[in-house]
DNA sequence: CAGGTTTCTGCGTTTTTTTGCAGGAATACC
DNA sequence: GGTATTCCTGCAAAAAAACGCAGAAACCTG
């Protein structure tokens, strides 16, 4: 890894979570710290981040703080981003839907991960785009402008051509009786293609989402194969999905 | 293997990988290592790339990378884009390639204007997504990192489908001699597919990059029906265009 | 076409950059 | 106050770059 390429990648995690580790940077890119510390520093020269004791700060952080409930669930979602990332492996093609959640996967990718995402999602997407490793490719379409997607018998007719080795969909609702539920009629037809053309599907919600209800069902929970929230798999709130047969992460 | 055939490899590969290890080249290239060096230093002094200790990047790592020309040129790029939507009405379709003055007429494009705009490139595709009345149609397939557009027989054969009543092309360089040409293989591929399907194409150019001339042909003169610039119509420089039969704004 | 000039390329040497490591100093945490 | 990180300094090894040079190829030019 180029040392410039390397700061690039330190400075768009800083500006993403608004602070960095050294400790964590040196494990993920696999240098030492010294490297990773003399880094900090010229980028901190230049201005582009702020040195502490231990790690990085971004330079808008310092200005005002933020509501607790944004990082609040910003930390779950980090845990379920890490669990997911643990089903992972090199050279994947991975199908992926939008939302906040999967937003944060993206963040959370590892440096040196090689693999292929493919989305729909242009927030997603522009995340994917900042990483050196991984291979992109956009569903194409007309996009739904609330939900920043790409969505249409086009969009849908491409999801079906692919077979794509995973398939990590952001929830808006997950339910026992009900499986997945959604409320965009479009976005619904989407995600629907891409369950029916993965190999394997795995569901990220956070907890807030369990058991609850929208109006229009995405599919059943027989027909995913993974359920990852931020919760112990042990915990009583997900043990109708374990007895569903679900795969609890 | 010739000189500049080397460096339009290497300019390929950066533009494909974002990054090249001047290792890896001059084994690939089989030449000695300090070839490659002096290739990447030429390459560099153009413009082209950023040479790095160990390899060389795409422009696209450090984004403020023109920093004389922005402010500059942005508003040269205002009066193209003021031109260009000139040329609109309500309800036509509109294909457009990427480019820092597409991005400008993006963000240009009255309030009111309702029409239907196709795209591969993500940055424009963003700006045009802010605007209320605009429909939105993504062009998908693998995005190409350095020029943040889709790039490929997918995007390729997508665009052949449809009939945009308009074209707007940003240029790279444009020539009385040998039309407009580029330096990304792939961009080139397309920008060709975009001209083919096109009722009309208007090419934006700033004056800077009127008789220049990059490595790779898109298309000869005949081909564009109109050209618009920030100068007036009647400047000399203009002259052998409008020799040419090109109509110019 | 002969002779001269310029350009290109590879090699050896020197210089610079980068990186990791060790030991002591500074800092944070309990 | 004691302990554990983290930080800084100097240093050394490896990699890469710069430099000078020389042979070869290409290219004028009369």
């Amino acid at each position: 890894m180029l040392k410039k390429e390397r700061q690039a990648y330190i400075l768009h995690q800083v500006n993403l979570h608004n602070k960095v580790l050294s400790s964590s940077l040196c494990t993920e890119i696999n240098v030492s710290e010294d490297t990773i510390r003399r880094d900090l520093q010229e980028l901190s020269e230049e201005g582009k981040i702020i040195k502490v004791h231990g790690g990085a700060l971004s330079h808008s952080f310092n200005e005002v703080s933020f509501p607790i409930s944004g990082v609040y669930s910003q930390n779950q979602k980090r845990i379920i981003a890490q669990k997911a990332i643990s089903q992972i492996q090199n050279g994947m093609f991975i199908l992926t839907s939008g939302g906040t959640t999967i937003m944060e996967l993206a963040r959370t990718l590892p440096p040196q991960l090689k693999a292929t995402f493919i989305s729909g999602s242009i927030p997603v997407i522009l995340e994917y785009m900042h990483h050196p490793n991984i291979e992109v490719i956009l569903i194409g379409d007309k996009i739904s402008k609330n939900s920043k997607i790409t969505v249409g018998s086009e969009a849908i007719a491409k999801i079906k051509q692919i077979k794509p080795d995973l398939c990590f969909l952001g929830t808006n609702a997950i339910d026992a009786e009900h499986g997945i539920t959604d409320n965009d009629w479009e976005v619904v037809q989407l995600k629907k293609a891409m369950i029916e053309s993965s190999k394997k599907v795995i569901c990220l919600s956070i907890a807030e989402k369990i058991n609850t209800v929208q109006p229009i069902r995405v599919c059943g929970l027989s027909e995913i194969d993974m359920l990852i929230t931020e919760l112990e798999p042990g915990n009583p709130l997900l043990k109708t999905f374990v007895d569903a047969g679900v795969h609890v992460l």
